[in-house]
Formats: C-alpha cells, structure tokens, sequence
DNA sequence: CTGGTTGCAAAATTTTTGCACTGGT
DNA sequence: ACCAGTGCAAAAATTTTGCAACCAG
C-alpha cells in the first residue's frame, strides 16, 4: 500500500517508514510523542530524530499532513485532501467530517480577498459526542 | 482602551502588558519572537519570559487568541470573535477577512457530528493578492 | 556499489520555571 | 502593605544537526 505511494515520490521504501505510515492511518491523528511510542513498541531502536525527519519529508511530499490545533502541538494524518476537523476540548479527540462541501466559502473568500486558494483548513472546536454525556 | 478590559478580567494594569496589546493590534497578528523585538524598542529590558507569561494570560482570558499554522509557529490576535483568517504561502502574511458567514457550515458539522461547536477556525493559505503580482 | 536512511549523541532552539525585586491597587 | 507581575538566569522541553553505520535499490 504505501510502498507504492513511497516509491512514487522516490522516497525509499523502510520498514520504519511503512510502520508510520500504517500507524498514522490507524490512530487516524498523532502527535509526533505518541507516534514514537507506538512505532518504538515494534522498532524499539526507532529514535525520535527518525521520526522528525520522516515527518517532515512526508509532509513535505505531500503524504502526511500536519493539523495545527490551537493551543497544543500539531498532529499528522494521512493526506486525503481539505476536509474539515473537529477537536474535542474535553478529551482532545481530533476526528474529521468528510462530506462538508467548504467550495462556497472558499469562493467567497477569494472574491473578497484576491487571495488565490490552495488549500483550506477548517477546524472546530467543542465538546464531542462521546464527551458530553 | 485595554485597561478597561484588563480592569475587568481583575489583572493589573502594566506598562508593559498595555503595550503588548497595542502593538498586537498595530501588527494585527503578531509571532511571540516578533512581539519581542517591536516590545523591546520601547521597553528594553522586557524579558522574553515575560511575553511569554503574559501571552498565555491573555489568551486564557481570552482577550487574545492563538492562530496556529501549518508549518510554522502560531501568531496572536485581539480576540474578536471567530473570522477567516488567510495566509500567504509566499510572503508568510497573515490577514483576516470578517464578513464571511461560517454559521452554515457550522450548523450542518454540527448536525453531523453531533459535537457541540465553541469555536471554529478557518485558514486559507494560498498567494494573497500582493504576491501574485 | 551508492546514496538515502537510520540511530545516537550533541547542539540549537523554544518554552517554562524559580526566585528576588518591583510596582499596581 | 499585599501580592500579581517583572526580569534574570537556569532548567526543561522540543526540534535539529552531524556523522558513522546500515540497507534499499
């Protein structure tokens, strides 16, 4: 799975590098501390500074993307385009909304601004389902 | 102007915290580092630490608000209120644009998710009008 | 083989903390 | 006069870097 999308961007293909990958997948979000302790669970020898260069490459290869979260470090999900994200402020959850269509807001937003769009971040913040029972 | 509204969240009325809010407001979206310098000009031996302090103070209170960005370090408002925020991918400006209304999206992330929203940010980045000339 | 990748340690950067002193109320 | 706020220095936390060893292509 993503050997291929490693391979493509001619990153080499690791078994460090697929494990991040996978494991950004599962936990859907995670901060750079939490990810080193899952990968270090199976590469025990996985160092932080392993992580932080990956990171950044992936990001910067457009295969991870950072979310920015007020008031804490950012997270990292798989790239799967603009969709929005919620946070939870009680349990700190970070989930995603797929099916919001931010295309008019986004057009308005160039009409007024000249700005030309390339990518969109919509964040909420609140209390989640789970957390306000 | 600011030391009403400092008077009224019961902290004390400094120089240095006067002039914190000024500037930020001059600047309209201020990098803690940033702050320093511009603050030092007038109050040289301003600490970091205090700036620091102060920021967090000042957002707990919500009188300021953190916009946090992709790939860099967050930057500081006067808080007014949820808007759209834009940055340029180039020149790294960051500006606002009030009039557009999230309430919609707002309302159907809502109804999806069932998270009780508290406060939604926005980003765009892309080449604001500026750059692309 | 060869160059990208890893792991370790050290360095650099960023943020927080402790404490004496100052200044706002 | 009291106690929050400040400034300084030191500590802690976070991120980056250099380099030798390693391994995927």
């Amino acid at each position: 799975m993503y050997d291929r999308i490693l391979r493509d961007k001619e990153l080499k293909v690791t078994p460090q590098r697929i494990f991040i990958l996978e494991e950004i997948r599962k936990m859907g979000h995670a901060g750079i501390e939490d990810l080193h302790e899952r990968v270090k669970e199976v590469y025990s020898s996985v160092s932080l500074a392993t992580i932080y260069k990956n990171i950044h490459i992936l990001v910067e290869e457009n295969i991870l993307r950072e979310v920015p979260i007020h008031g804490r470090k950012p997270v990292y999900e798989i790239n799967i385009g603009d969709h929005v994200h919620l946070c939870c402020t009680k349990c700190g959850e970070v989930s995603d909304i797929m099916d919001i269509d931010t295309a008019p807001m986004l057009k308005e937003a160039e009409r007024q601004s000249g700005h030309k769009y390339e990518r969109i971040a919509v964040m909420l913040q609140g209390v989640c389902k789970n957390c306000s029972n």
